[in-house]
DNA sequence: TATGGCTGTGAGAGCGCTCCCACACGGACC
DNA sequence: GGTCCGTGTGGGAGCGCTCTCACAGCCATA
């Protein structure tokens, strides 16, 4: 009985994928020149190497990536670290060009992408065991929160990793990319004090982000540049009902305000709809300035904003990172992108 | 000298992530014992339990993943494929409402999703490949076209897979969560009919994805079973500027037009937005349904739509894809959600 | 007291790969 | 003809883990 089960003849061999032995026995070669044949191919005969490949398309043989990984200890894949509670923002353009950059820059390489949500996904602690786990060969943060905490945690661990959006931690050689968010915000008051506004007020981000910190100082220095008073400024959270919900605030503090400068397009877009709402016109009463520069839906209000190159950008955080994960260690400076004003019909001169 | 430098103590041990080894050594047990401890813990002691974990937090254990996944044949990893030219897809918001869903799903486990823009990073077989390669446990695909062609591959993989939408060879016992896009199309004109009009437009999608597809269909059905000749239709791409563009070839092809459908929400903006241009009022001259029931933004047109619930959906398409993981090979039947008319502002009787 | 099972344990094999090393074999050099 | 190097090759160890198996110890049962 026992003998019909276990004994005897084999008939199927569990048919599961084919290893490097299976293949190096089908190509008439040894485990060794087979492995090299695979992976580049240095030291290896046209004969061998021909063969080897045969073998593959006939066995259909893929390498085992836990294998490889084990003795490499590499894992072809990076983290991409999205900080946000809700999975949601992924509407927000923002993300979807840095996913566009990222993904250009490891076009050419075996690479994939792991998409971290790391505090939708429940236990913020699990983002970092995850990271220093050996999961991946680095990754890419992407807004940042001052109470994230563990910047320091990661940079400790080694893991090569560089942020979009300087670190609240910046000092400790952590690698980034990032625009002048302080000279687009300064830009962004001289030109509305140069089209003649006077009363301006401001729609911030999440002050627990360095960018949004960092907009909000170059206004006020563009403010007290212009010779103008500073202005009154109210929170958003980057999305366009907080941007609308934002002016409102400002509008009803100050209803004789002019300008208004809001740290991204999509609270620019809900300043637009507040104003409007509010029976002003735009930019006759009240000129609207955002940041990003994001292309505009058609029939949407063109928009004078702030250009930021995100989409190389992040191709350009991707290439950081890929350089440090094959050089660790070295020092490289943050790559700052200038910000630039983009004129368009949201301002300039005033009605009447 | 080579004595120095080789031979003798070792003073640093490479400082590398220590092993199992390591932890059993530190806990005064077996590797054996250690690694039940880890792994929930049956047949455990409650001293080597605690003497395990106690070991854990003083070493810094991480289990290697890559060693863990030779042997268990697991990788704790997911795909989501997304299968478009462009990541600048993520913007439309059915495919942050697919992430969202489907970390919602994944949130009490260890799984962590790969995100694969398959057309997006160059070579296109580089995606099945993958997928074959054991990298994941498991994929979710959407956005799935006709000429994609590796569906049969896929499913004769024996890979894990859900498609969110009817994949095109669906007879092959393929699992999907869909809508149904037909009912909600013919919906969508049996209501403009009840409204009174009369003369009526489609903006299709891409018609090599099953759902445009399937709407299309509903919707000349819907036509017939109120009484009205089937109208003309336009190919769009749905973004909200296709929507705008295939709305105007409408207008010019029919200018008596009273009511369009789009087959989703944002070629439905696009579509308000092309009837104003032409000056044309919506709903007083011209009404539009579209597809999706997204939110819309503030002081934009609210929109009657057919309601799909995208997050929810997404959210069973992960729990089928765990499910179809731990009990490969089981029969499912594919979810479908019925379609739900919300009626809005961009829709009602005729103005005059 | 003998027998069975049940619990906790450790030894050992082995997952599929890479990489170090030893070695055979040529041709170039003195 | 010997030594050398450079090339292609195969053997073997070992990456860090899980899992099967054997076994010691214990309690409940016959």
């Amino acid at each position: 009985m026992s003998e019909q089960i276990h004994g005897g003849v084999r008939p199927e061999p569990a048919r599961s994928s084919p290893t490097l032995e299976d293949l190096a026995k089908a190509a008439g070669v040894s485990r060794s020149t087979a492995s090299r044949a695979i992976n580049g191919g240095s030291r290896v005969s046209p004969e061998a190497q021909a063969a080897v490949a045969a073998a593959v398309v006939a066995l259909g043989y893929t390498p085992n990536p836990a294998a490889r990984s084990l003795v490499t200890r590499r894992t072809s894949s990076i983290a991409l670290v999205i900080n946000e509670p809700d999975a949601r923002v992924m509407m927000d353009p923002f993300f979807a060009a840095v996913i566009t950059g990222v993904t250009e820059a490891l076009r050419e390489t075996e690479m994939q992408l792991v998409l971290l949500m790391s505090r939708a996904g429940g236990d913020p602690s699990r983002t970092v065991r995850y990271l220093r786990g050996g999961h991946v060969d680095g990754a890419i943060v992407v807004s940042h929160h001052k109470a994230d905490g563990w910047t320091e945690e990661l940079a400790a661990s080694g893991l090569p990793t560089v942020f979009i959006g300087r670190p609240w931690d910046a000092d400790l050689g952590i690698h980034y990319v990032d625009v002048d968010s302080f000279q687009g915000a300064r830009l962004a008051a001289l030109h509305l004090a140069a089209t003649g506004r006077t009363r301006l007020g401001t729609v911030t981000g999440p002050l627990d982000m360095t960018a949004p910190a960092d907009r909000l100082a170059g206004w006020n220095a563009g403010l007290r540049e212009a010779g103008l008073p500073p202005g009154p400024a109210a929170h958003g959270d980057f999305t366009a009902a907080g941007g609308a919900k934002a002016t409102e605030e400002l509008l009803a503090q100050d209803g004789s305000l002019d300008g208004i400068f809001a740290a991204s397009d999509l609270m620019a877009r809900g300043a637009v709809t507040a104003i409007r709402a509010s029976g002003r016109a735009v930019p006759g009463d009240v000129a609207v300035v955002g940041f990003d520069d994001h292309v505009s839906a058609p029939g949407e209000l063109p928009l004078t904003t702030i250009h930021q190159p995100m989409v190389e950008m992040a191709t350009e955080a991707g290439r950081l990172l890929l350089a440090d994960i094959s050089n660790p260690g070295a020092d490289r400076d943050p790559v700052i992108y200038p910000a630039r004003l983009v004129v368009r019909a949201s301002s300039g001169p005033k009605a009447g």
